[in-house]
DNA sequence: CTGAATCCGGATAACTGTTGTCCGAGATTC
DNA sequence: GAATCTCGGACAACAGTTATCCGGATTCAG
């Protein structure tokens, strides 16, 4: 049971976006966070083809978040970037074996994959009450305003 | 995002070792529900681990559970099975990079982190709140009773 | 007492998915 | 037109899961 890595670099990368007005690339972000620029790139394509961000092309280029950041939920960057398949998968293993059910029986899911199903549903409905702003008000509060004045002066440049 | 498939059977078993009264051997689960006997051996080990069935070694020997099935509920099999660790693990991004908050200062935990934590807290209550013996119940409730007495005098044989 | 049956633990290999890198094609700005 | 930048795909390295096998210890049946 594990998420991605890069679930976490894509939230930070959307915290960033929100704060800064113009275009950002994919080079300042890694390097913002120290992380692999190739591989951060891997995740902003994959924010993109959500529909969470939007990448313009050329010189002074870079990633725009395409909503506002109230607008974008936890649970929406945890799905572009690690998918929304559910982490249970029934194999339907009641439909196996020397004392098998028949396959017409099984109209209903085993309840073991009612259970899980039902786990995930309060899992994602959690990631879902919680949005970008939320976090960046959280963010603002908790750090020195010097190091977010550094932070969007770093931008910039 | 993918939890071991390990659980599934690993719950099967538990439902199934609760209605025998006797000590019911890896070989014959494995049988019972068709997958691989060493891998499956594998899983009853990491739930003798955890204290949810007791072996007992020797001729007629075999796996029992050691509670009541309404005393293990489905987060005890889950955590037996893929670990207690929740999926989300904070690297502390905001430690590195050009703009690093320092050590010093990041006496809380980011809100990302405490997001995902509090969603990984619901997931397990979810999954704390049922019971083997509810699975059972359920069970009995949606199979055919020929099934269950069949599967029942399988297992004795 | 002997032999058969069983669980335990470790070593090992195949497989899958994640992590990470690289480069050409196409688009935009100056 | 030249420089810069993103996009997408191809590809390799790595980690974790899945699966198998075997020797050793233990217990029960005959």
């Amino acid at each position: 049971m594990k998420m991605s890595g890069g679930v976490e670099w894509a939230l930070h990368c959307c915290v960033v976006l929100s704060g800064a007005g113009a275009p950002v690339t994919a080079a300042k972000l890694a390097e913002l966070h120290d992380v692999s620029q190739s591989y951060l790139a891997k995740q902003l394509q994959l924010l993109s083809r959500a529909g969470l961000v939007r990448s313009t092309l050329g010189q002074s280029g870079g990633y725009v978040l395409t909503r506002a950041a109230n607008e974008i939920t936890v649970l929406d960057v945890v799905e572009a970037i690690d998918g929304a398949q559910p982490a249970f998968r029934c194999t339907e293993v009641r439909q196996r074996g020397p004392m098998a059910v028949p396959a017409e029986r099984c109209d209903t899911p085993c309840p073991i994959a009612r259970t899980m199903d039902s786990a995930d549903r309060v899992w994602r409905e959690s990631l879902r009450r919680v949005t970008i702003a939320d976090l960046i008000a959280d963010v603002n509060r908790t750090t020195a305003p010097e190091i977010l004045a550094g932070a969007r002066e770093w931008l910039r440049a």
